[in-house]
DNA sequence: GCATGTGTTAGGTGCCGGAA
DNA sequence: TTCCGGCACCTAACACATGC
């Protein structure tokens, strides 16, 4: 049984304590929902498309309202667990929920399901290590090197930017998680790229991306951005990176990859530290070079995850045309 | 048989969260 | 605020495979 469908499965026994509704699950492969639930009450009947999600955070919010317009029905969120902080932002943004610890927000008049309070049942399991830090970064470089699962673990440590212990037990959940299938002569494929790439977002928001934040900036230069000293060590992320591959945003706050932040650069161009501003620095975690480096942009990948982080609408659009302009075309190489 | 390349793993280190 | 234990990650050494 895959995590959706056992997921499934602790949600259908939770809804059957809800007095009065009668709910059914049909597991769909659409490339926008995971299952569609109708709840049927004495002769009314609701359906909605679900997705199942193990967590749920801001980039997972941000992938389900990207796919909104796709959905047929009234989309639910199925999950885990939701905290009341997230539970208050979902109703605050009309987005149904059901976790497996009981809470609920359904709303589609007349049917208003709205149950708060419940903790989680139980411990979160174990965390795979290709979804910790070191893991992240590992399959940030295999995603953004279509055929690189078969070069040798020094070489991907290296290019990862991870210790070499940690290589083979990320390769090893890889396999385990069905992500890396063997592939005869031409040795492991990268398969459900897809997915992977989904599970990549969700986690980097809440493992990898806290670890790299270096902190807020502004700027006491006017026109700050035209007179910027760009080094070969930089990279855009993020909105302003977005503008550069998309001609399509118009950036409000300007995100740095940077391999080693110097002080020298924030001399140079007169940044100083800002919990309100609007430059963020974060730490270059890879050490490969791509056709993007030149351009001083981050990955496509990179660039779609911090947009989809942001929640805001005009973002969430443009990382829609970078998945399909450039993504897509990666993941679907299976 | 030796040199080199590769994956594995034991032990050390540092970070983080919870308890006092 | 400090202490402590658990955990993730890294280093370095080891074993094995391969090619000359």
């Amino acid at each position: 049984m895959n995590n959706k469908s056992a997921i499934l499965t602790s949600i259908e026994s939770v809804v059957k304590l809800y007095k009065g509704l009668n709910f059914e699950f049909n597991e769909v492969s659409d490339s926008y929902a995971d299952a569609v639930m109708t709840i049927k009450c004495d002769n009314a009947v609701w359906n909605f498309d679900a997705g199942i999600k193990s967590t749920i955070n801001p980039s997972v919010i941000g992938q389900f309202l990207q796919k909104l317009p796709l959905y047929k029905n009234p989309p639910v969120l199925i999950t885990s667990y939701v905290n009341s902080k997230m539970a208050e932002e979902l109703r605050s943004r009309n987005i149904n929920f059901i976790d497996t610890a009981g809470n609920a927000f359904v709303y589609s008049p007349p049917l208003v399901i709205d149950i708060q309070g419940n903790k989680p049942i139980q411990k979160e399991q174990q965390v795979n290590r290709m979804y910790r830090s070191s893991g992240l970064k590992i399959i940030f470089t295999l995603l953004c090197n279509p055929g690189l699962e078969n070069v040798d673990y020094r070489t991907l440590s290296k290019m990862s930017n991870v210790a070499l212990g940690s290589v083979g037990w990320v390769m090893r959940d890889l396999k385990q998680n069905g992500y890396l299938k063997e592939s005869g002569k031409k040795g492991y494929r990268l398969v459900n790229k897809e997915d992977l790439l989904q599970q990549w977002v969700s986690n980097y928001h809440n493992q990898l991306r806290p670890k790299i934040t270096l902190g807020r900036y502004s700027s006491i230069k006017e026109n700050w951005i035209n007179s910027l000293e760009i080094n070969e060590t930089m990279l855009w992320g993020s909105e302003y990176a977005a503008k550069i591959i998309t001609n399509y945003l118009r950036p409000e706050q300007y995100t740095m990859y940077i391999h080693e932040l110097k002080t020298e650069f924030l001399i140079k161009n007169r940044l100083h530290k800002s919990p309100d501003g609007n430059i963020e620095i974060l730490n270059k975690f890879w050490t490969f070079d791509n056709e993007w480096t030149n351009q001083h942009v981050v990955p496509p990948l990179l660039i779609y995850a911090d947009l989809i982080i942001s929640k805001l609408d005009r973002n969430i659009e443009t990382a829609k045309m970078i998945y399909d302009k450039e993504l897509i075309g990666v993941i679907k190489q299976d």
